[in-house]
DNA sequence: GTAGATCCGTAACGATCGTTACAATAAGGG
DNA sequence: CCCTTATTGTAACGATCGTTACGGATCTAC
């Protein structure tokens, strides 16, 4: 059968993810990659393909054990329990780890050459994949007379991972969790009601 | 005094811009930045300097030519009308231009290697001077009444350009103005009012 | 018209990029 | 114990990165 591996392929995985949250795509060099790996590069295209492919396993590997919290926000009762859930752990996810803040679905590829594209777009079908589930939830409030008629499910999903990817711009740029806490609650503040609080005022 | 320029300055500091807007700092290499300007590498060397420079030029002019519209939003005469101008404008620069979309204070370098630190930090550093101007004129505006005594000039200011960061985002995954404009409209729906305006109710 | 200064394009620099031969090493099956 | 198979690290590949010598071209000043 051969020699075996030597090395934690899931290991390899969490400290690979780590740099591509931290430094992105294009950002990431083998030399960064195989030093926070403890692997020589060899390896890492033996077990995983390429750099893309590589990227790509790391990127599941982040759904995985880091965003677990979205589906779990979309099973809350009341679509603002969702949105909020969403919003806080957003803001919980990009500050909690000082190395690498802000989130691997932004920094991975905003802009950058063309080579890049491919996983520029990835990361675009993933964020879309992301608000599909949260629109079709906010249907589903409507629906139950959880959102009013007037709420229209696709611009309050769109508004609330404009806000999540806001908060991870500016805790990319330093932001602390409690100043992004705030903003999530002058977020919350605006959220339309099915009844009578037309107040604005938090619940 | 020696042969003078053959190219205008001005115009291949124009196209460079654009090269960087669409591509990043990293990501915009001097192929693509002389192919764009109609100009050989050594002609940029000579007249902006080095790559960082030639950014930091880039975005100077970026500031003066398209954020125009920050400091006239920062004139009008309430904190509302401030923040609708920031964001509607903002969405009207994230989708004017099909083939650069978004912000270049977010495009630029969100993250990347170690050697991009340096201009990293002057787009935080940007990016922070705008905030900081808002959250000035929102304390203006608390001294003036056009705030509530409860408001808090830092978390607004930082929740405005959250959600204008997050539109750059969407729009460089190619989201419609409609869209960002939808969302702004949500954004404001229920901007805080210092006399009686409880209702959420657009003004 | 000539001298001096400045700019232009070609072509190359060393460094780093992602990727991969290749030989040594270590495991299992006969 | 040998043969096969798979993994390991070294060391290099061609391409591209940002940067710059250098020589020919073009201008002003005298």
């Amino acid at each position: 059968m051969g020699r075996r591996r030597t090395f934690d392929v899931e290991k390899v995985l969490d400290a690979v993810l780590c740099v591509f949250w931290r430094k992105g795509y294009e950002g990431a060099s083998y030399a960064d990659l195989t030093e926070a790996a403890g692997v020589e590069r060899p390896a890492l295209y033996s077990a995983f393909g390429n750099k893309e492919a590589l990227f790509r396993r790391a990127l599941d590997r982040y759904h995985e054990r880091y965003m677990a919290f979205i589906p779990e926000a979309l099973q809350l009762p009341t679509a603002r329990e969702v949105a909020a859930q969403i919003l806080y752990g957003s803001a919980d996810l990009n500050t909690r780890y000082p190395d690498h803040t802000g989130c691997l679905n932004v920094n991975g590829a905003l802009a950058g050459s063309d080579e890049a594209e491919p996983i520029r777009q990835a990361l675009i079908d993933a964020r879309a994949a992301g608000e599909a589930q949260l629109r079709e939830r906010f249907e589903r409030a409507k629906g139950e007379g959880d959102l009013p008629e007037t709420a229209k499910p696709d611009v309050l999903a769109a508004f609330v991972l404009a806000v999540a990817h806001g908060m991870a711009v500016q805790a990319k740029a330093g932001f602390r969790r409690d100043m992004l806490e705030a903003v999530v609650q002058q977020a919350l503040s605006t959220w339309p009601t099915g009844s009578s609080n037309l107040s604005g005022e938090l619940v």
